[in-house]
DNA sequence: CCATTTAGATTACGTACGACATCTATACTT
DNA sequence: AAGTATAGATGTCGTACGTAATCTAAATGG
């Protein structure tokens, strides 16, 4: 049955939601518009009213996905302005996040992935790389004014190669090995 | 028809060569076994002879590309000793590299799905991590005794991380400037 | 304020392809 | 020559994405 604009519209976000979630989750290949709009409460034959393609909607999804993760950044950079940085390690490169894959960094979830995807896809990681960059740049400004683009770039590198090699190793201490070099560098890279 | 034992060995290995390299470009889950198959000439029904399900192969492509990739950065040490980390850098972190996903490093082209694979893919991988691990740790004890592992470590997740983001972002000079700033932070890491 | 239009949702369908099992013919092996 | 291992064809059954046809309630407008 029909129902309102509005709830329509939330619908429409809802999926989005889900789909950002259940990407990270499954990967792009993994999970079916059925699951997906079964996320939202909908059924399938709503998706084409409100998306053009699944990789339309993989692109939205992933999107959302970017954004969140990169308010979270700067979230936790506002709540410890003494130690953005450590702020940003706490979560980041934690074995919580290792764990949890659906809410955790897209770039990390779905990094692989992204890379065979569209154009548009592709664009929407893009947007919130920058914005992840633009938040360490910020971190990294204070101490060294030169070469902050090229340290931010290899920070970033170095956090999401860490949580990849963490979460594809079986063993649990090389995982959190992984993530504790990989702090200890981020943090001399950043501080010299 | 039926081949000679040896034959059929050596079908065995060309759909684990090809399977290697075509899970490297699709994904696990974005290629199916008909198209592997015959990306080694023959047919989805012989598979079931050869292998016991999807999952078995990827375990065994998983465990043959790293073995060839480990293999590549054995052989650039060896053949540049006076600069083994400057021989994997510059293949590792290219521009050829981050486009052929298909001959690449597989932690790279495969991390994130791998991460959602069973132990079996993990444990495939997680040999070949240690290998490069192991390659790297030379390099580094040549200037420096302790904490060998952790920088290993680390210099291997910035190179992954950055081939991951280079290979996300549309851009080509963003692409260039992630691996750039990897090669030098890592040039950093094993300097210092 | 009621009739008409429109749009969101459901159900059902179509085609294609997914993994996996089984059956058959054949050619190697012993 | 007989037995057997193998490739390949075929089948099953589920699910994939995408597309109507239909239903219903919200918008719209006279």
């Amino acid at each position: 049955m029909r129902v309102s604009r509005i709830q329509a519209e939330q619908n429409r976000q809802t999926v989005i939601d889900v789909a950002s979630r259940l990407f990270r989750e499954h990967g792009f290949d993994g999970i079916g518009l059925k699951d997906l709009m079964k996320g939202a409460g909908l059924t399938q034959g709503a998706f084409y009213k409100q998306f053009a393609s699944k990789e339309d909607l993989a692109a939205q999804a992933s999107r959302r996905a970017m954004e969140s993760a990169a308010d979270r950044w700067t979230a936790a950079t506002a709540a410890n302005p003494g130690d953005p940085l450590g702020a940003v390690i706490e979560f980041y490169l934690s074995m919580g996040h290792r764990e949890e894959r659906m809410d955790g960094c897209p770039v990390a979830a779905l990094g692989s992935d992204a890379a065979r995807q569209g154009t548009e896809v592709k664009a929407s990681f893009e947007v919130g790389i920058k914005a992840y960059l633009e938040v360490l740049g910020r971190m990294i400004a204070r101490t060294e004014i030169e070469e902050t683009g090229e340290k931010a770039m290899a920070v970033l590198s170095t956090m999401v190669g860490a949580v990849v090699l963490s979460r594809i190793v079986n063993d649990p201490d090389l995982a959190q090995a992984f993530l504790d070099a990989a702090a200890e560098q981020v943090r001399d890279t950043v501080s010299v």
